[in-house]
DNA sequence: GTCATTATTCAAAGCGATTTCAAATTTTGA
DNA sequence: TCAAAATTTGAAATCGCTTTGAATAATGAC
């Protein structure tokens, strides 16, 4: 069913038919009511194809994820939001996986040259995101989910981690811990150096001196932190508190305190950032966690309406948005332990 | 940069230069040679949308998921495996989320008209999926990762849900359990029944009576696993053994437990789904997980594969893949302990 | 040297929509 | 009543590619 069958079908012209269905004003209204009713009737819909070669807009907005280490829960819960947005839209997403940082920029001048979206979201930056320069050169509209310093007008939402990380440390020093472990992100990667920033003020204010050992950037994955706890708790004076940078990260610390014969919320207390995925909840932990909260699926669905923003002509310099975390504080904090 | 401005810069037409970049035999080799370096030192990629109406395909394949229960773990992984196969084939994923069976419906009908994608993958079938009825009506290609019975020929890759529970059941019924619980998904997906039907057996095969308070279907949260679990704990006798539907699944039971101040791998066994999660290994729990093991991952990769062929003419009735199940054990799994 | 093949190249016709520009019809106003 | 304006419709160009059918150049057989 192509737009000159239904024309024909209607005995109008291909373009009156279009201007119909587009609701462009210099149509008959009894025309528009006709055309409307018989193609809902026989289920027309334009090609997709032909509809973008003509428009030049492609109804879709790209999103490059490295397969590896992106794609993993907070990927899902990001596309869940996201695609909500944009699915009343009728935007659509198209998902690339790379395997590499070479194959992901190989994809990005691919999608550009090709022309295949609108649009892309950019993730996890790194201080100075060489993907993003990339993408302004290529002149290719963007919103970036996190922040990156290149110097030049970038649309971003990115939530506050360095508060984030700065009040959950502030809390545990209130609690009288001095020996305060940071389970981190990847190094170079804009949130981990930010959550960094927080820690280290955190202590500084309270004159508390930063020790190295106490620090760890790594994947979240359960089993890295796990590793890393347990070793971490192998350390005398041991550390009497936890920040662990996601749910799962918060898993393998919880396995390493019991494993010490340790209990969590007494011997050792733990606050963990919560992306809020709805299959791991924090209250429903034993002990409860105590944690930085902040909806990452609400964050997609935001970065969806940006999105649209930006392909509706919003200036990318005026598309800037932090959001505060939640400081939600439960069983697994608690004062530090005399001893 | 077009087609065009590609052919006026080497002195040729458009008919020949296409036909060089698209390997066509009548070409000269020496001319060929020349428009494949100046077409990547220009950096031309064809403009995707005029390729594809000059086709008729789309270059693309299609998942729509229901935001709210799919788009867990699970598709990230899953769509990792996919992405990993389509992206060397330069075949695009289109994802759309959706909030509800009717909008579901709706999308696919969408899709179909608009020919926004060349094929799509189905998901969570149930025994009689009408989702891929409605497929097969619209003539559009799809891939069904499950079974479903609807008495017409349709391409799947399913794992040997049956299988691996009946052996799960087996084996704890070895060891010594009568009272295992089944946590299973929800009824009505095939994957669930088809689970039920091995527990059934295994248990039938022993002669032991099956106790529908012992089986609980739920989406596989750590949350409701937990309450299912709790719940479960208190019936007398109790039950000593838990299958898990998934390793979320299992995080919950195994709060439970501990909250019930019992201790797995002694007073309570598990055997848990692992669909292998790179950032949740049963290896690293503590106690270790026995689980049943089919990575989601490689099944993704797999599917891609199969919509490949499809799409090369296979016909659907030639693709059926059935996996195996591995059967892990571990310490999460041990003799009923008498009392 | 001629003629039939074979190897190369190109002009033009799609693909299915939107959109420009013009034409036909109806309404308006003096 | 009739010209001018407003409304409504349509033919054809366009988007950037592939592909058909024809034209030209090179080769080989006789």
């Amino acid at each position: 069913m192509r737009l000159k069958d239904l024309a024909e079908h209607l005995g109008l012209s291909q373009t009156t038919v279009s201007r119909a269905l587009n609701g462009y004003p210099e149509v008959n209204e009894a025309t528009r009511l006709r055309v409307a009713e018989t193609a809902a009737r026989l289920g027309y819909r334009p090609n997709a194809s032909a509809l973008r070669l003509a428009t030049g807009r492609s109804g879709a907005v790209g999103l490059v994820l490295r397969g590896a280490d992106e794609l993993g829960p907070h990927m899902s819960e990001f596309l869940a939001g996201m695609g909500g947005r944009m699915g009343t839209e009728e935007v659509d997403i198209i998902v690339t996986t790379v395997d590499s940082y070479a194959e992901e920029v190989a994809a990005y001048r691919r999608i550009a040259a090709s022309q295949k979206v609108d649009a892309i979201v950019l993730h996890s930056p790194t201080l100075r995101d060489e993907r993003a320069e990339m993408l302004l050169e290529l002149k290719i509209p963007f919103v970036l989910h996190g922040r990156t310093n290149i110097g030049k007008p970038v649309a971003w939402l990115d939530i506050d981690n360095t508060g984030a990380v700065e009040r959950a440390t502030s809390h545990l020093l209130d609690l009288g811990h001095r020996r305060i472990v940071l389970l981190n992100g990847l190094k170079g990667r804009t949130f981990a150096e930010h959550r960094e920033i927080g820690y280290l003020a955190a202590l500084s204010a309270r004159g508390v001196p930063f020790d190295p050992a106490l620090m760890g950037n790594s994947v979240f994955t359960d089993e890295v932190a796990f590793r890393l706890a347990q070793s971490m708790l192998e350390l005398r004076p041991r550390p009497t508190a936890f920040l662990a940078g996601s749910m799962m990260t918060a898993l393998g610390v919880f396995r390493a305190i019991r494993q010490a014969g340790l209990e969590l919320g007494r011997d050792v207390s733990m606050i963990a950032h919560d992306d809020v995925f709805p299959y791991l909840n924090a209250d429903n932990m034993y002990p409860t966690m105590s944690t930085t909260r902040s909806s990452i699926r609400q964050a997609g669905m935001r970065i969806g309406e940006l999105i649209l923003q930006l392909l509706a002509g919003k200036p990318a310099a005026d598309i800037h948005e932090l959001w505060p975390v939640e400081l939600v504080l439960r069983e697994s904090s608690g004062p530090a332990s005399e001893r």
